[in-house]
DNA sequence: ACAGCTATGTTATATTATAACATTCCGAAA
DNA sequence: TTTCGGAATGTTATAATATAACATAGCTGT
């Protein structure tokens, strides 16, 4: 992993929601990230391995939350609209359908996006605990 | 609906592939329409009534291909890097899937994206008949 | 006529992403 | 050791996507 990889990697780890690429920008200048490109270049990277994904739904990136999720099983983000949170999970029932009803009709799969956008648990106790007036 | 939305929509069901906003844009600057905002607009109105979907994958819009979608299953879209074409699907099976995975979770879905990108079957076809040598 | 609402139009700007080109670094081959 | 070549890096400019802020027009019910 490259200087520029390590840094932006670290941080979305470090990140508690999917960071833009000009998040990461301004979070990195005192390292010496100065363009959109070193961002860009470095997320290409991390995503081309697996380490990173990048959520459509937000044009924005997280570190992978799970071991190995390279191998042939999709990835289904849920997108909390109120903390902005995103939970990784794998469902290989889900994945072996949606390969089926790919394989079914002649569809190559280079790439699958699953995105689910809504409030997550703690949200949704939280505001009934204390309600807005 | 109004008369942007019609133009809008018009356009995208004439269309064979997604639109990006400023595709749509340039095709309807001989309508009177001249700025981005038209076209957002519109689009925002048809996304909300479910006569077009918008593609994450492509920042794109396609009118919706199938009837009554608007229930409450989620379109599944396979998006030709080729041919740039989307074929939208529904699939009872994985909606439910990903409904009782939100359910069990405590999440609370306001909308599911998924998105399918690789190859067609008539664009494996095509280039099997005719390589690149 | 008036108030309130929806649609529309216009300009400017914010956000996300890539093109084009120059430079530096580092390891392998000569 | 020198030199070649690829990978990484840096820089500037620009493309592509999306929204903010404000002004105007038209329509509806009172
Ligand atoms: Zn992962
Ligand atoms: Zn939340
Ligand atoms: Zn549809
Ligand atoms: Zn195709």
């Amino acid at each position: 992993m490259t200087q520029n990889e390590t840094f932006v990697y670290q941080l979305l780890c470090d990140a508690d929601r999917p960071l833009s690429a000009y998040n990461i920008l301004d979070a990195l200048r005192d390292k010496g990230i100065r363009a959109p490109l070193q961002v860009y270049r470095a997320l290409a990277k991390l995503v081309e391995r697996g380490a990173v994904h990048r959520i459509e739904s937000v044009n924005g990136f997280v570190a992978c939350q799970l071991h190995d999720c390279g191998g042939n099983e999709v990835s289904i983000f849920m997108l909390c609209t109120q903390c902005e949170r995103a939970h990784e999970f794998t469902n290989i029932s889900i994945d072996s359908r949606l390969q089926s009803l790919s394989n079914d009709l002649g569809f190559q799969v280079a790439h699958k996006v699953i995105e689910i956008t809504g409030r997550c648990a703690d949200c949704q106790t939280a505001q009934t605990a204390a309600p807005k007036h």
